[in-house]
Formats: structure tokens, sequence, C-alpha cells
DNA sequence: AGAAAGTTTTTCACTCAATGAAAAAGAAAC
DNA sequence: GTTTCTTTTTCATTGAGTGAAAAACTTTCT
């Protein structure tokens, strides 16, 4: 019965949250910074900055090379791999993943949706010097990929109807910007079973993704990228089928086995 | 006389590196925790331990679910990816693993050394239901796998004759644990560029391995493993071989045209 | 069903750990 | 050489973090 404006009273910062805002310093752009340009990139002062680096350092949570620079140490990194992203999805999709891969010979990949974006949890390609648009923790679009489209179509109605009232993001000429015409889509995809998607995000990029259910609810997107149009689709997509249904199914059962999560 | 209580590493510390012993609680066996779990862990009071995880999971760094329990949150691997040894190592090697694995059929690894460990950045295997014995991030002995044997034998002289030194665990009957025996591996591998190892860690695995230099330096091994013999080891050294030539090359390349580490 | 045991959340007076300005010590730039 | 920038140390001040205890919930047992 608060007729209390809600007015955050979160004024000041703990400690705690200034220690992550330093690891927030650091992004895919800015992997290594010296002391001061942490400082400055999060507006706390030297000395402040410079304890609580020491002791992220301790913990193995930043670690600093011969010139004075910190990255984020290996301790994240084997901690990241305890996450449920990464346990319980990235690496029992791996083989199906692989398997993929090896028959389709086109980029594979694998999303969740997260807040209003999908995220690649894994994406895998074996062409070396591909210019690499997106990578493994990329947040994309839910309108304008396949993958987003079938995280997107499978979701509550709720979250539907926020993003399709989001401004749309039009990345090609070919990008979906309407929001009838994003949920006629969207609709295509659910009857189908599958989303299908030519240059919307990137130009020249053809996309497939199918969706991966745990208990009813979908879980991820797996999807098959080629360029210009080198592979046969009718393949991909048998493929595709074929490694979302062992995925879902190798889900399920562990689910149904395990004792959690 | 043991003192033995179940709550020794906590002696009263900074704010930081509590909220960092709530995170080191979680772990490949305990991934999901509940409050008083935490707290019986890290030895932490219960009202400590709940401003703290309120905080982290206020950051993203844990999550909570329906049933209050906390797991790592997706953050912590996002920040994970941003770390040197995925975004500078795995990320560059994995076309190279792909296709090894591509070619050989078999399992396929890429570790680096940590400390006195070996640790696996990234293992590959399209064997859907095969007993997992070491995921990416586990750590496993230098001197009884090939990655290991690879990795210890090109390292600093120091390093060595640190790890020859300490007590070498015998994981199965073929495990080399004398000092002697291990130097002369070492000098084996050396000689002939690359570790072969035969149910020395896990009975029936026999794997090679090869290093990979940067600027003459090890920097990282990879490896194939294959269990009762199936494959053809020959084959399988070639395509080795092709992929640590392509790696190092390309990490060097990386290295003299990116500007840093 | 109610009682008991366990867990999560709120409260609050105390106090100790975090703070940051300033100065010292090092590096790098000019 | 001087100047400019960065890292590290010091230290008096104080407010952010603390944790015992009680309240609010949940689960388990009888």
């Amino acid at each position: 019965m608060s007729t209390t404006s809600s007015t955050p009273p979160t004024p000041s910062k703990s400690v705690t949250a200034r220690a992550l805002s330093v690891l927030g310093a650091f992004s895919a752009l800015t992997p290594r910074l010296t002391l001061s340009q942490i400082s400055r990139a999060t507006g706390l002062p030297v000395a402040t900055v410079f304890r609580l680096a020491g002791e992220l350092e301790e913990g193995g949570f930043l670690q600093r090379d011969s010139s004075n620079y910190y990255s984020l140490g290996i301790k994240l990194w084997e901690m990241g791999l305890l996450t449920p992203v990464h346990g319980r999805l990235r690496e029992i999709a791996m083989p199906f993943l692989l398997n993929l891969q090896y028959v389709t010979h086109e980029t594979v990949q694998l999303a969740v949706i997260d807040g209003l974006d999908a995220v690649y949890v894994e994406k895998l390609t074996n062409v070396v010097d591909v210019p690499v648009q997106s990578r493994i923790g990329s947040r994309i679009p839910l309108h304008a990929t396949a993958v987003g489209q079938v995280l997107l179509a499978y979701s509550d109605a709720a979250l539907i109807d926020e993003v399709v009232e989001l401004p749309l993001a039009e990345y090609t000429p070919d990008t979906i910007t309407g929001k009838r015409a994003l949920l006629r889509e969207l609709s295509n995809v659910r009857d189908r079973g599958y989303a299908y998607s030519a240059s919307e995000y990137l130009p020249g990029a053809v996309a497939i993704a199918a969706p991966v259910f745990v208990d009813g609810a979908i879980e991820a997107a797996c999807g098959v990228v080629n360029y210009d149009n080198r592979a046969d689709i009718e393949q991909c997509y048998a493929a595709l089928q074929e490694a979302c249904r062992g995925f879902s199914a190798r889900l399920n059962e562990l689910k149904a086995a395990g004792q959690s999560f």
C-alpha cells in the first residue's frame, strides 16, 4: 500500500557493486585495461580501483601482465563454464552441433533468448578466414535473424507483444520492421516449424533455424547459415531437423533422469 | 591433532573477498545452491550471504530460479568469453580443431598450462553418449596425459624441475611416476616433436599431442584421443601436425598484425 | 490437521573496513 | 633536463557492511 513514488532508494554504490563495475569495464572492444583506464571507465577514484583490482586479481578474476595491463582472469572463464547456459545447454548440444556441421559443411549456431535479445551460445565455422560477424556471447536481434525469429515465435505471447512494439532496427532492405509483418512471419514460423531468413540481418546470408523444446517450452534454437547460397537448403533442413530432434530428446531425457534443472 | 572443521577456508576477509567466496561456493559438483547452502559452504552468516547474493544477482553474476536455488549467472559466462584463453586462443583454434575432428573422427582437445596443471580449453567429441571423463575447464595432470607432456616438455626448465619433483600420481599401471622416467619421456617428446600416451591416464585411451608455438614459446597443445585403438594413428598424426602448423601460423600472424597480447 | 525443524527476509545498533584526498614513487613523454 | 601521466602508499574520517535476533515463510514429520 505504498503510495510513495517508486524512487529507487539506491543512490550509493555498494562495495560489491563497485567491484563488479570494475569487471564490467572490460568488454570485447577493451579486453585489456590499465588501472587508470579502469578508473576513468568506471568513474571510481584510482585509489579505490587500485584496491579493488588488487583483490580481484587475488581471487583470479583479473590478471595483470608484464606491462601493467589488466585482463579478465582465468577463474572467470572457469566459472562461466559452470553456468547453466554452458553446462546444461552447450555441452549437451555440442555433439549434435558437430554432426550438423559435419553434414552440412555450413556455419552452425545455437542460441537462447535472454531479455529482449537472442544470444549465441555456440557457433561453429570451419572456415578459417571468415570475417567474424558475431561471436559466441554476441547479442543479436530477435526480429531479424532465423534463430531469433524461432525463439520469439515460440515464446510467451507477452514477450512477443513486447518485442513487436519495439522499434525494429532495419539492418538490410530485407529486414522486417513492421509490427504486422513480423507477427505474420512469426505465425509462418510456427506453421512451418522452422524459420527461414534471407539477408534480413546480413546481406547474402541465408539462414534456417528450428526450435528445441524441453517439456513443451522452447529452450533454444539451432540454425544453419550459408553465405552466397552455396548449400542445398533442403539437405540442410533435413539435417537441422534431425539435430534438433536429437538434442530435444537428449535434454528431455536428462531432465527426466537428472534431479534438477 | 587435526582441527577438523567443515568451515576452514574463511577467516575474516574483505567484502570483495567475501563476495568472491560466495561465487566460489559453486562448482561442477554443486552448480546450484540455496542461500543456506552457500552460507554453510562459505562459513559466512546467512544474513551476510543474503545481502551479497542479492547484489551479485543484481549484477547478473548469480541467478535465482523458481525454487530459490542460485546458480551462476549469464553475465559470468559472458565475461568468461572475454578472457584471453577464450578470445585469443580457443576462438582462433576452433576452425583448426573442427577440421581435425572432421578428418580424424576422434576426440580432439586443446589445452594450456596453468600453474602446475594442464587445463582443457576445448574438447570436441561427436559421440553423444560418451561417459564424459573431463570437460572443458577440467584440470588434468601434466605428467600423465599426452597434452600435458607436450606442454611440460617445452616449458621452462624451472617448471619442469618443479613438476618432476612433485609426487606423481599413479592413475593406471602405465602412468609414469618416476622422476627419471618422466624426464626421459619429456626428452623423447622433444625429439619426436609430439607426445604419445597409451593408457597413462585412462585405461584404453591412446592419445597423441603436439605443441603450438607463438614466438618460439609454447602456447598450447593440441591432441587427438582415441579409445580402444579404433583409429589409424599415422593418419591422426598427420592431421594433427597440419592442424598445429596452421594454428601456430595463424597465432603468429595475428600477433604480428594485432597490436597487443 | 498442528507442531517441529529448517530456510529466507527484515530489522537495527555497533563498528570496522572501505574510502579518497593527498603526497610519494615510478614511468613515459617531451 | 622538465613536465605529464600513472601507480602505489599513507591515514584520518565515516558510513557501509555487519550479524544476532526475531519475524515471516516453507517444508517435513507425526
